[in-house]
DNA sequence: CTTATGACTATGA
DNA sequence: TTCATAGCCATAA
């Protein structure tokens, strides 16, 4: 099925961002051929084995750096020690750094 | 066919 | 700058 496409696609493509590197939905649906469907790239997250499976899901954040506080995988709490723990630089808003932390493909 | 839902994004107040 | 609303695509009822 091709969803299931666009959700390995997605799972490989989240799995290849750097360490210390954060990437947008938007962004990894453009990659994929696909800038409309940045919510199934968020949906294929949510489904997503988790970052012990290969998918560090807690790189992939807003376009302006939030994190889905409330589906996130144990609170953006983790997931910003995670993201520090790799280098991410966090704002005082504690939103990550976009224009320094975006992942280039 | 119309409506509702969703780890999104862009735009307007 | 922050908050609210509309738009977008795919799937389900």
């Amino acid at each position: 099925m091709e969803r299931e496409g666009f959700f390995e696609r997605t799972y490989e493509l989240v799995r290849q961002i750097p360490r210390g590197r954060v990437a947008s939905y938007g962004q990894i649906a453009a990659m994929l051929g696909q800038p409309r469907k940045a919510r199934f790239v968020g949906f294929a997250m949510h489904a997503s084995p988790g970052q012990a499976a290969g998918v560090p899901c807690h790189r992939v954040v807003f376009k302006d750096g939030s994190l889905a506080a409330g589906y996130a995988f144990g609170g953006p709490s983790v997931q910003r020690q995670l993201l520090e723990e790799e280098g991410v630089v966090f704002l005082p808003d504690g939103r990550v750094d976009m224009s320094t932390c975006r992942w280039e493909a």
